[in-house]
DNA sequence: GATGAATGAGTGTTCATTCAT
DNA sequence: AATGAATGAACACTCATTCAT
């Protein structure tokens, strides 16, 4: 097969990322082989090389697009609402959950299956795992600041201390993802922001 | 008659046990090899396999070291405090993550580090997802009967969905398993148990 | 019609050759492969496979090109000098490695640094190995012919036995390519050959 | 199979390096794979790979049974025979060709069928190329030794130039080493010496 | 009871070759 | 005629497990 369009590859790529999730959410990164991604994608072991030096490559493209979507969310604390304040914690919360389930790649379920796996890889690596600590530590500042606005606002009782809340938000984010992994779609995704939110902002 | 006594017995899977738990720790379930758990236990192959049948009832076994607190928490739900209340759902939480410290097996990061890997792994086996899940349920119902209680009792606003708030709880206690993942001792654990009850129970 | 003339067809295979050239010279029969050759030659795999039919024939070709001096050796034992003497053998060697010199394919350093791979591929050819040997046996048979031309001349000690004789300048062409694979041009091969026709020839 | 004495452990290591010659001569270090050695040993993939870290280790093992004895002949250049004199530069080299044929691993046509595939190998690696060279150097340097005192002593002809003379001793031992992989033992070694050392030395 | 050498199925990856375009 | 994406058999190597001693 001579020259292809860019949409070919581009649509080979999905196609291997695509197979690799189903396998990673199902047997986790070590668990899946090569073999299983060649199978489920429906491609030889050359296509798929082709397209992706090696698993660890296809392992880092999977991660990024699992938490790719918390790079996006810096709007959310910057950016104030129409109405002209910033968010309440709670808030941001529930849009920072809106954006995971937005991203278009395999299902928010599926995409959590592999989250646990994302987790355990990072101790292996230090830079990775730096890297995902200077993130984490960016989302906590993030919120920890729009605590301290809610503060201001009178919107948050001035007893908690806006800094160990910061790790409310993000750990019920983790939450969700391994409640997410475990019960799968009978997870209500709504219902689960919701509470979060109201927990957070308090009953407005 | 072999000279083995009881205790003998006792010690050695300890120190099996607690050498799979460093090496877990370290490499996940599937990055750990046999090989690393024999040296780091300063035994042959030979002496681990009399203990355990093989390495899926060794991380069986972890498992349940570091998720097994959660059978003893039953008391913290369904017995009063001294002075004859129920206790709040931030104030179980709290307790659970007590609970979780105290766990003479490793240490806290150590167990936190494991977690990941063991839900990875509970996908591949259905009977063992089961078991989590159920285990998960009963957690959530006990949490959102003290929710109930909190609101008859008038400490929790009525507008809270009871049981979508007792996943919250769970989330607080798995993110917190993540990020001492993640961080290791440099995570606050006492801030973390409080601003967690704070925002669960109210600024009491 | 084709487009392609005879001269097109010529150059583009002197084009691959001269790529698999380079190529087997720095890695090697096996070490090589078509993607080097490809990329070498600047040419897709089609193109390369529409002149050669696979890697085998593009060994056996470059094979040629490097050995192949030596069927047009013939003259240098049969035909007298113009003086009208047959050549010594050492005078002979001489315009042997004249002859390899003279070959117009890459550089006698390239050639020589495939010497030991084509060596080494043909012990696995039974049929190749077999035609290597006869025209070394064929080498050897003039040498020994010379030499005892030389002996009747009065040129050469007649204590010496011409047969055993005979596979001294084989084994002298055979050491320079060696020498010629490690040392490449710091090699002086005037120098090389002089010596060697000297010690042949006795101190004429 | 507990606890085995420093015999077995030689032994079996012989064992695989023996099978390893054998594939080596046959197919080349690339041709022979992992899977011939194991065969050639009758010993499973784990069982060799416990005595060798890998296929560059056993090449590398190999390569030393091969080369070493070059190791072993500086006592030929240096010490004086019993007459009180240093060897001719043809002595030196028939003992030379007998340490060769003295060393104990395989058969002499064996260790030369792997030669040229030796050779093939150094260019890839630059410290190995130079480690060669540096022992070429050496070997070539004391043949020349010896050649300027053959001269002092008037058994040389001074025409010759004892640097240039030094590489053909070098020559005619990996000349040897070739027509040996290409005739195995039809080559008559002894005769081969015997001419290499009267063409070096002269008609003694 | 304890040892550790040995097993062998299975891993991630490469690469000569093909053939639809 | 020329392309280059795709194939798939084969490769070097790993590791959970066994069992003769």
């Amino acid at each position: 097969m001579p020259k292809v369009t860019q949409e070919h590859t581009d649509a080979r790529r999905r196609q291997i990322l695509s197979a690799a999730l189903r396998c990673f959410a199902r047997d986790g990164f070590h668990g899946a082989t090569m073999q299983d991604i060649f199978r489920e994608a429906d491609l030889s072991p050359g296509a798929v090389y082709s397209y992706f030096k090696g698993k660890d490559e296809l392992i880092a493209a999977i991660t990024l697009t699992i938490v790719g979507f918390i790079a996006e969310s810096a709007a959310l604390f910057d950016e104030p609402l129409p109405e002209g304040r910033l968010r309440r914690p709670g808030e941001a919360l529930s849009e920072l959950i809106a954006l995971y389930r937005a991203v278009e790649f395999g299902t928010a379920a599926e995409r959590a299956r592999v989250f646990p796996h994302l987790i355990g890889e990072q101790q292996r690596n230090p830079a990775v795992l730096a890297a995902a600590r200077a993130s984490l530590d960016e989302l906590r500042a993030s919120f920890a600041q729009l605590a301290r606005a809610a503060q201001e606002r009178g919107e948050l009782d001035l007893a908690i201390d806006p800094e160990a809340l910061g790790r409310m938000p993000i750990a019920m984010l983790h939450g969700m993802l391994i409640q997410l992994a475990l019960y799968g779609d009978e997870l209500d995704l709504d219902a689960y922001a919701r509470a979060a939110a109201q927990l957070l902002d308090g009953p407005a």
